[in-house]
DNA sequence: GAATCATGTAACATTTAATGTAACGTGAAT
DNA sequence: ATTCACGTTACATTAAATGTTACATGATTC
């Protein structure tokens, strides 16, 4: 299938709207983002459930930021997209009777567990305002602002 | 798209042909791993490319073991199948022009570079000839044969 | 050397999940 | 009442692995 880019793009649409005023409408976003209203809709919902984004119809109404951005991680965000498949390797037969398919599943399986809880680790680190400080900082002609340490 | 398991599938044939003499034919193979022979012969030419295994047509022809187990690691078989594609998430734009999605893929693909290099590492770590040890301790009634250390 | 066995390969269909798109409904502001 | 913007459904498109059919080629057996 195609790669899964809901969580980069929230997290480019979260950090926007978190250095905009008033509401951003999914049609602002669609431009942003490359795609159209309804793709914004369908992913946004997810968020919107999460309690992350608020959303109001009608002449002034859009998106609009409802939460801490030092509360939500990455992973909070990847989460609330509902996007639980990370890797596009696995076996087709979870639970085989072969023993020696069951050895190379645990095999496989083991390292993946163990490379999905870095990553998740990773992304549950970093908070949304970590990411919009590292932007500010990018933006003031920083040095370096590709990973900095968190302070 | 779908899962991709020609790792795991060809894992779990070569361990059946190290423990099988003479040569498997694409046929029986395909009848082990629930598919036809020529998705076999399909994935099993990029191992054949490298050196990893041999393939004789005609009578008493088929699939045989070219290499020492235990100089050929998992790393080298996901390779060898073309198997570049790990993550099933990613962003759209590698390099955009847009700060902050510059900044939210730098920490995504960060995240995702560390969790790719500790899988590489683990896949690395392990022969195909530690895999059938693991095999035949656990065909031997060994107490736990998940995932002993190399000794 | 003809028949058979097994691989090699090309061409096309299927699958799966994300994404793209069109159509229509609903609520809010003017 | 009109317009704006979200909410939702339904269907099309896309990408990559996998499934399938068909046919060619080389090796073995007789």
């Amino acid at each position: 299938m195609r790669n899964d880019s809901r969580l980069s793009r929230m997290l480019h649409v979260l950090l926007h709207m978190a250095r905009h005023d008033g509401p951003m409408t999914s049609e602002v976003v669609a431009r942003m983002l490359g795609t159209n209203p309804v793709v914004v809709r369908r992913t946004m919902a997810g968020l919107r459930e999460a309690g992350y984004v608020r959303s109001e119809k009608g002449h002034g109404g859009g998106w609009s930021i409802a939460m801490d951005l030092t509360k939500v991680s990455l992973l909070d965000v990847h989460r609330a997209v509902g996007g639980p498949r990370i890797f596009a390797i696995g076996s087709e037969h979870p639970n085989p009777d072969c023993a020696v398919e069951k050895v190379v599943n645990e095999a496989v399986e083991g390292a993946m567990r163990e490379a999905e809880a870095l990553l998740i680790g990773r992304l549950g680190e970093v908070s949304l305002a970590e990411l919009a400080k590292r932007f500010d900082m990018r933006c003031t002609g920083a040095i370096d602002a590709r990973a900095p340490k968190q302070t």
